[in-house]
DNA sequence: CGATATAAGACTAAATATATCTTATATATC
DNA sequence: GATATATAAGATATATTTAGTCTTATATCG
């Protein structure tokens, strides 16, 4: 009942472009460095940003991704769910036929508010919001020692 | 991010203890038919749940299970908790040492506030509550086929 | 004591998650 | 157009977790 490494490597792919803004092109490669996630693995889930509508991919050289909407209009849930797919706590939320009668369940009830709850929170959340705090699960905004310093815009 | 199925299967065992009530002995095997779940399989969570001290387990001939409280004291977070351990959505929820800073991330915060807010609403419900009610996961109520009717309390 | 029922843990199988590798394709630059 | 660079796409491999089964031991009733 946690998040995969897929999801959450999707959250940071996404929170590292947000922090250089809608439109920019950053590489792949820069990404992967920066939010620690290994660089063929990152293709995969950039792959399914990319079908999502969340970000561009640009092939050849000086290729790279970038955000297609603007950080304040992308939701933590969208994210997420570009990855995962629809979140469903119980088998029988996603599935309401896995159950004999799920409409009448008490249990399903419960599962289906609590669904409701955590997307609804999930939605809530826009990157320009967590772009703009410090994230334990990226290198730090840029500072004092230079090297960690994002790629400036072009 | 779906419960497990030892999880779900925790859940149709409670319930089913639910509908007869505090205290009274119903065996294994019985629970297994009428939840179908596996019989090991059910052994192994029965054990989970009475170490949480959620039921009382009778070995011996005519031995077989039974909850230690009330329905109405039994909360649905505490029976999912007693299988798969403490809920967490994120690794970092669980385990705040997996990120440098962990207190500051603007991403952890957020999976705090959705893991209270899930366990909260998993603690709010009740296993009486649930009992007096339908459950798809479980053989109907007594009813006018006859044998899926639940044993009688002795 | 014998029959019955569960305990406990080893073991197996299946599913899923995670990561990597290889070949193909696109683009910039010369 | 040729070359270097970067990503696409999917096959493959590995690890982990989940799910289920089986075996031996133990407890209780009658």
């Amino acid at each position: 009942m946690r998040l995969t490494r897929a999801g959450e490597y999707g959250i940071r792919c996404v929170l590292h472009l947000a922090r250089h803004g809608k439109g920019t092109l950053v590489s792949r490669k820069e990404i992967a460095v920066r939010t620690d996630v290994p660089t063929h693995f990152l293709a995969k889930i950039a792959q399914q940003l990319s079908r999502a509508g969340i970000i561009e991919i640009l092939q050849g050289a000086n290729g790279g991704y970038r955000l297609l909407a603007d950080p304040s209009e992308i939701t933590l849930l969208s994210v997420i769910e570009a990855i995962i797919g629809e979140i469903s706590l119980n088998d029988c939320v996603g599935r309401p036929e896995s159950c004999h009668n799920s409409t009448l369940c008490s249990v399903h009830r419960i599962w289906n508010k609590a669904n409701q709850q955590l997307r609804a929170t999930l939605q809530e959340t826009d990157f320009a919001t967590l772009a703009s705090e410090d994230a334990c699960c990226l290198t730090p905004f840029p500072e004092a020692d230079g090297h960690n310093r994002p790629i400036e815009k072009k």
